[in-house]
DNA sequence: ACCTGAACACCGTTCAAGT
DNA sequence: ACCTGAACACCGTTCAAGT
């Protein structure tokens, strides 16, 4: 009766779902400070009031965020463990589990998610706590290492390890300069050469990957290559110290 | 003539500086989101407008403020590397340096200022581009790797990786539940219960982490311990990886 | 030059009122 | 129950005015 009542309305009822993903629209959008208790209202055809029946003022709808980027991850990775119709029968033999590559599908799924939504990783970063939400990923990843013979030591170090790494790698380390010398290339020259009298290090960088590049459609500074590059070696250097106590690995 | 002036006003000259300084202190106060042109205005003895003749607004501020925590850094990586007087004549052996200890130390400083100020990592990776004075950190550190006879495209990566760490690690996987069970014994067993039925793994985990932890002053979770081990194992990753294309480490 | 008061547009939020 | 209008305290910022 109460989808009757709003269809009498001509209008979808607004719900907390219907917010939470207008305000990360208008993120995805606008950017996280263009998401306002009256913008957002207005977005959805409605009075800045009418969102606290459904949220708790505009912190409520930070966290609220917060968990919906987290139910994506969720989506995310669940994606691709989800055969057809089941896992068939070469799930048996479990011997042949190797940790590093679940907890890596999930690392990418997370890392998705987040260059989908630029703006998340500040937002969780800037909020007092974690929810509780979180937890259940901490869960799965724990308990794949676990199971790959992990130590719940390592184990808690993985987890802190593994998390900086989806939520500090969004920005990239250089800007490529929007606009500077899109139209004098002289100017451009110039500026390289500034460019290079004050840091000669990163200036020989940029221009050996630049060349390196030259046959590579992604461009010089392909983040989802240097983001599967680190997630490796921590992966690797983890697997490393499982073995026994900090020897070289095998 | 202009300090005698400010002198006769009975008050310091305001400056860039001086805004900054008290921006910073009211940010390690009250959070970043306390900054605001009349609070901070208040705390100088000053009319909000006045603000404006040192800095060009609010997101003026913002990237000042991204400036000082760069020069904290620079600052807290100078103390170390400086000798009393000078830097002694056993540099003089250059075939001994070894890049990891010049990054770990830069790393190491970078953390301390991340830590002293913990709005600064979700400022930082809000704003929307990378500050200049950015560069010359990232020049340090790849001229030390250069020098260390690691790659170009093998610093680019470090550079992603290590940045990543710095700006991802400040947050705590658990936050310690502050006054939930703090005065009833029974109820905090009660909520561990609920939290082990709910993830047993990362219950398992706490529980083996706290025993562990039994003498040890620094908690549960040692999180300069957690980064000093990440960082390391990136430190040690890379190392392996510059021995030749990517085969096992010696 | 540096600082100020009043004003403007905007924000989150409260509250009494509508239906 | 769900939504609304008016109002309040606060925010960043402009501008003409002070000294």
């Amino acid at each position: 009766v109460v989808v009757r009542k709003a269809r009498e309305a001509g209008r979808a009822p607004l719900s907390r779902g219907r917010v939470l993903a207008a305000a990360i629209q208008r993120a995805d959008d606008e950017g996280l400070a263009a998401v306002t208790m009256r913008s957002l209202a207005a977005d959805l055809g409605v009075e800045a009031m009418s969102l606290y029946h459904h949220l708790p003022g505009k912190e409520g709808l930070l966290d609220g965020l917060v968990e919906s980027i987290l139910d994506e991850i969720r989506e995310q990775t669940a994606v691709d463990d989800t055969g057809p119709d089941d896992t068939g029968p070469d799930d048996t033999g479990t011997d042949a589990f190797d940790w590093r590559d679940a907890v890596r599908q999930r690392c990418l799924g997370a890392r998705v998610v987040m260059v989908r939504h630029p703006w998340a990783p500040a937002l969780i970063t800037s909020r007092p706590s974690v929810p509780p939400s979180a937890y259940l990923h901490y869960e799965a990843l724990l308990a794949e290492m676990i199971r790959g013979g992990l130590s719940y030591h390592l184990g808690h170090r993985a987890l802190h390890a593994l998390g900086s790494m989806v939520l500090g790698f969004v920005q990239e380390v250089f800007t490529p300069d929007p606009g500077e010398g899109a139209h004098d290339p002289e100017a451009a020259e110039a500026d390289f050469a500034a460019f290079a009298a004050f840091v000669p290090h990163l200036a020989a960088m940029v221009a050996s990957e630049l060349h390196a590049a030259d046959d590579d459609p992604l461009g010089w500074c392909d983040s989802q290559a240097e983001f599967e590059f680190t997630l490796d070696l921590i992966l690797d250097g983890l697997h490393a110290s499982s073995g026994d106590g900090g020897s070289p690995p095998m």
